[in-house]
DNA sequence: TTTAGGG
DNA sequence: CCCTAAA
């Protein structure tokens, strides 16, 4: 159910400059003490969309297995002489907490109405307008849509445009890109900066989206350091989708700040903190693995969670990943943009006719590769190609968001939109007449490149990886039985049924007449690495979701090809959904620490929790933790679900005995592992 | 890998 | 829950 009347804020590409992303540690600090910093990465909103959606959709598997039930006092029994067990000892433990004890079944279960939550929704369509959202959200949005002729807005940077949509007819908002022209040329030659997103109200009428001009270097506020924006910017009308039946994935991203989301958002701010050391760790983590298993093998999930790590559909859920962009450019006095490190080698084709291999890309890690170059140019200088973007185009965007949002918010929402975006691992499609060049061995000449007469007829694409940029978070298809909460439920639409585009052609400058302009009808790519993004036009434009890279003829630029810089895969990482102890849950912990005491968390999971695969023996330390914290604490400071008194009576006695314990065996480090005391003193703990 | 403890 | 030093 709606709580809020949202805004939805539909973002067509606008040109892109290099859109930096704030250092591991600028973002910790962002997030941790500048809610409304900018700097917010888009990291954090796709985790934000990623945890939202995981809450929400609990495991069915797990939140249906209410068959088991748990012998609490078999649990005890088994356990009872297990003070201090060898590691056959713990196998014996197991056997008998196998028969007399289950793990708790699963209550949270959750429906998946995502809808209270804001949508957001990266759709790539160059320059097509396309809504990507839940069906709940697609109602009311494409109502809004159809009846609301105003409000619209639209943020162009050259080639772009921002819509924005909102049902409130008394206000008016409009983003805009805000031209830094205080700064110095100096500060032009600095990448890493943002977007302004400015808002203001009653600026537009019922018609026409208010169109952005762009100059100079773009802001956002809040970054330190300044893109230079292209000038000249041109305009593209707004293209909506009126298709009411877009719907199908949805990227809800919470752009509230802590304080208002619901209580059991996930999608916190310090998500992206732990990306980096997530991708490192999350293959070896096979107990991190949550998966559900029928058969209770956590090592045949472990390896199965490997091998599909492996897996491009494992890589599908990865919705995010750390990225880390250089920026190493200077403007010509063109205001280019040079990247000279990016570059296509002349001696690949100096001589074509032995050039057997395409012309590689060099590139130099300190060199961005979002560097979107004014223009691209192509050009033959004898048997050299020469090659300058122009210009790419952000796919459009909707994003939504609650009318209560805070500008900044809004901001911030919009630079991570964006961010994400650009930030997303991209490939290059190379288009000639309209076709898309799919031989990587051939030679330009082989290909016409080299012909002069044909440059016009050349485009490029950036094409997001499939498996990793412009993650959509899928909710009306999420066909996974088994679904890892865990692993997100988070899938790249790579079905035209996904996501469904219109293309409202009301306008000379809409993105068919862009794309037209690129001398290219696009053609479909889906048998090459179907794009995640790959929308179904209804116009036979394909691949809507590319950045399209605008080639102009340049007798004078150097070759320059931008290329993004591409983050490596190991670094893609999810944060682990928030489960919640359920009441059960505490009470098996409780009766294992009870039993095998603190400081044996391997023992206790394997005791208590071996068939809860999402909980680890760090979980159950951590629980222990805030459960002694809890039972400290007034009931009235308490949160989440009550845990019974008797439960927390329970841990604090647990605790200071085995407290206790330790400092006897400290005092006492000859003795043997306190077989014996422990034995006693822990049947006091088996009712 | 586990434990322990801070974040 | 995450992260990580230390064992």
């Amino acid at each position: 159910m709606v709580l809020q009347r949202r805004l939805e804020y539909g973002f067509n590409g606008y040109q892109a400059p290099a859109m930096p992303r704030a250092s591991r540690s600028t973002r910790r600090r962002a997030k941790f003490h500048r809610a409304e910093d900018n700097q917010k990465c888009a990291f954090d909103l796709l985790a934000t969309v990623a945890g939202k959606l995981l809450q929400e959709k609990e495991d069915p598997t797990l939140s249906s297995d209410t068959s088991s039930e748990k012998d609490q006092c078999g649990f005890v029994k088994g356990c009872q002489n297990a003070n201090k067990p060898t590691k056959s000892e713990l196998s014996d433990e197991r056997s008998c907490d196998k028969k007399s004890f289950s793990y708790p079944s699963q209550t949270n279960d959750k429906n998946c109405c995502l809808k209270e939550f804001p949508n957001f929704a990266i759709d790539g369509h160059a320059g097509i307008a396309s809504t990507v959202t839940s069906s709940s959200s697609v109602e009311r949005l494409s109502e809004e849509k159809l009846v609301d002729g105003n409000r619209h807005f639209n943020m162009e940077n050259v080639t772009s445009e921002v819509k924005l949509y909102s049902s409130d007819y008394s206000k008016g908002s409009h983003f805009k890109l805000d031209g830094d022209t205080s700064k110095g040329k100096d500060e032009l030659h600095k990448f890493g900066s943002g977007i302004d997103m400015c808002s203001s109200e009653n600026l537009l009428d019922e018609n026409p989206p208010a169109l952005i001009s762009l100059g100079g270097n773009a802001k956002l506020s809040g970054y330190t350091d300044r893109i230079p924006l292209s000038k000249g910017c041109d305009y593209v009308p707004v293209v909506r989708d009126d298709d009411e039946n877009s719907s199908g994935c949805i990227h809800p991203i919470n752009t509230k700040t802590k304080s208002c989301r619901p209580k059991t958002c996930i999608g916190d701010n310090r998500i992206s903190k732990r990306l980096a050391s997530n991708f490192r760790k999350v293959a070896e983590k096979p107990k991190d693995d949550t998966r559900s298993n029928s058969d209770g093998d956590w090592k045949r999930t472990y390896h199965s969670k490997r091998n599909c790590n492996k897996h491009p559909n494992s890589q599908m859920n990865i919705p995010f990943k750390k990225r880390k962009f250089y920026y190493s450019s200077v403007s010509n006095n063109n205001g280019f943009i040079r990247s000279s490190g990016i570059y296509y080698s002349p001696e690949n084709c100096m001589n074509q006719d032995a050039c057997g291999s395409p012309p590689r890309m060099h590139k130099d890690p300190g060199i961005s590769s979002l560097e979107a170059c004014h223009h691209q140019t192509l050009r033959c200088r004898g048997s050299q190609v020469k090659l300058r973007i122009k210009s790419f185009r952000v796919p459009e965007l909707f994003i939504e968001v609650p009318e209560t949002a805070t500008i900044g918010s809004l901001k911030r929402t919009v630079m991570d939109a964006v961010t994400a975006v650009l930030g997303g691992e991209l490939h290059i499609g190379v288009f000639l007449q309209g076709k898309k060049v799919r031989d990587d061995s051939k030679t330009l000449l082989q290909t016409g490149i080299s012909n002069y007469n044909q440059m016009d007829a050349l485009g490029f694409t950036l094409e997001p990886n499939s498996s990793q940029s412009l993650p959509i978070v899928c909710a009306a298809h999420c066909s996974r039985p088994s679904a890892d909460i865990t692993q997100p439920v988070i899938r790249y639409p790579s079905s035209p049924a996904v996501i469904h585009q219109k293309i409202q052609g009301n306008s000379d400058m809409s993105s068919e007449h862009q794309v037209t302009i690129l001398g290219s009808h696009f053609e479909s790519d889906h048998d090459s690495a179907p794009s995640p993004i790959n929308i179904s036009v209804d116009n036979g434009m394909k691949d809507s979701k590319e950045l399209v890279a605008v080639l102009e003829m340049d007798k004078e630029e150097l070759a320059m090809v931008p290329v993004l810089h591409k983050p490596k895969r190991s670094e893609v990482v999810q944060r682990r959904i928030r489960r919640p102890f359920s009441v059960d849950e505490v009470e098996a912990l409780v009766q294992a620490v009870e039993k095998l005491g603190t400081g044996r968390w391997r023992d206790v999971k394997i005791c208590a929790f071996d068939n809860a695969k999402h909980r680890t023996y760090v979980d159950l330390k951590d629980k222990w933790k805030t459960l002694v914290h809890t039972a400290r604490i007034s009931p009235q400071q308490r949160r989440g679900e009550p845990v019974p008194q008797e439960l927390l009576d329970r841990v604090l006695v647990a605790h200071s005995f085995w407290s206790q314990q330790q400092t006897k065996q400290q005092h006492k480090p000859h003795r043997e592992s306190g077989h014996v005391d422990g034995s006693v003193l822990v049947s006091d703990f088996c009712y």
